[in-house]
DNA sequence: TTGACTGTCTAATCCGATTAGGTATTGTCT
DNA sequence: AGACAATACCTAATCGGATTAGACAGTCAA
């Protein structure tokens, strides 16, 4: 070590985490984090690729904390329920970490990306596994969990963007797309 | 006019929506501007105000641009047809206009831009008609309108990032999403 | 003690946004 | 026609963030 001040990648993106989840995405530069672990920009380069490399981790670290919130909902019940659990985790994270729910958000082309990509076909996997679970037809499953994906992550964004007009009953809104969500998933079962 | 090489607003953002659609919108800026219109970046002020200028303005198009189409689509049909058609249109606006779809999406909280949160309502309005009009109850629809916009523009902005693993079936996938909306605005009604 | 390593720093470059102020062209008015 | 005002471009300069190069200080192992 050298004049070090204890920072290490972990100290380094909770910081970062700190930032985009109070002050929005965009909020993150090298200088605002620097400025925030008390140390010039420059010397971030020793421990991530720049920007980029900063922006990447934080990626996977919000993958993988939200991989684990979901994991834990889908443990804690059956059927349909655990479905219900799982679209309730889903915006209570995003509701919780706005700014790491919007880090994880970047597109992950097959070529670049291989660890991210995982990282988000884990999330989907909680979210297919519980569609399968229920008993619908293999080969509609995909389509499931697409609708699933988008209508939780549409109505996050929607919801933290301000694009719902009254705050109000925002509440009772999700609950009845969630309902809206399971009734279609449940009719899709065969019985 | 003076030195003018026949510049108007229209023309600016004529050029900057070909940017923002064929290279995304983190590719407007006002030197890739600039060099389109065979100008210089400064000289973009006496049009608009700044970069953030050109991005309202880009979203107020953007947002005439989509209510233009999802209106023409909402008057060829009645009812659940109507609704369907608007469905398909909003997704092939965005598919069209992929960086104009992205202009219209920017937080337009109150105080601010009231002609952007106006120009945003009006399509809303668009779908709240057609679900209104399919006759489920008053205290219903808001929660519905709400639903079916997280939806759609979940199912978008996820398909526009390649967020789906498989490009294979997502045509597939949106007409069973949609399917699921339309037949989940059916069951609220009273009969 | 020495020497390599590491994590910070300063200095400098690049690039985009923005501001200030100059200048040529155009359209109008006499 | 000629002059003038307005316009729409320009150049020059400043600012701030990302990035690179290279110096230097503190730490650890031998």
């Amino acid at each position: 070590m050298a004049r070090g001040k204890g920072l290490d990648r972990e100290a380094i993106l909770a910081a970062a985490e700190i930032i985009i989840d109070r002050h929005g995405w965009p909020a993150l530069t090298l200088a605002s984090l620097a400025s925030a672990l008390q140390i010039k920009s420059p010397s971030l380069y020793a421990h991530f690729d720049g920007l980029e490399g900063i922006r990447e981790a934080l990626a996977l670290r919000g993958a993988s904390a939200m991989h684990a919130v979901l994991a834990a909902a889908a443990s804690e019940g059956k059927g349909e329920a655990r479905l219900r659990a799982i679209c309730y985790a889903y915006r209570r994270f995003a509701k919780n970490h706005p700014g790491l729910y919007a880090a994880i958000q970047r597109g992950s082309s097959p070529e670049e990306g291989t660890a991210l990509a995982l990282a988000q076909y884990e999330i989907v996997r909680v979210v297919l596994s519980a569609i399968a679970a229920t008993g619908v037809a293999e080969r509609d499953t995909i389509h499931l969990v697409r609708a699933m994906r988008a209508a939780l992550h549409g109505f996050t964004v929607l919801e933290l963007e301000g694009g719902f007009g009254l705050p109000r009953s925002v509440e009772t809104s999700f609950e009845r797309l969630v309902d809206l969500l399971i009734d279609g998933i449940s009719r899709e079962r065969p019985v």
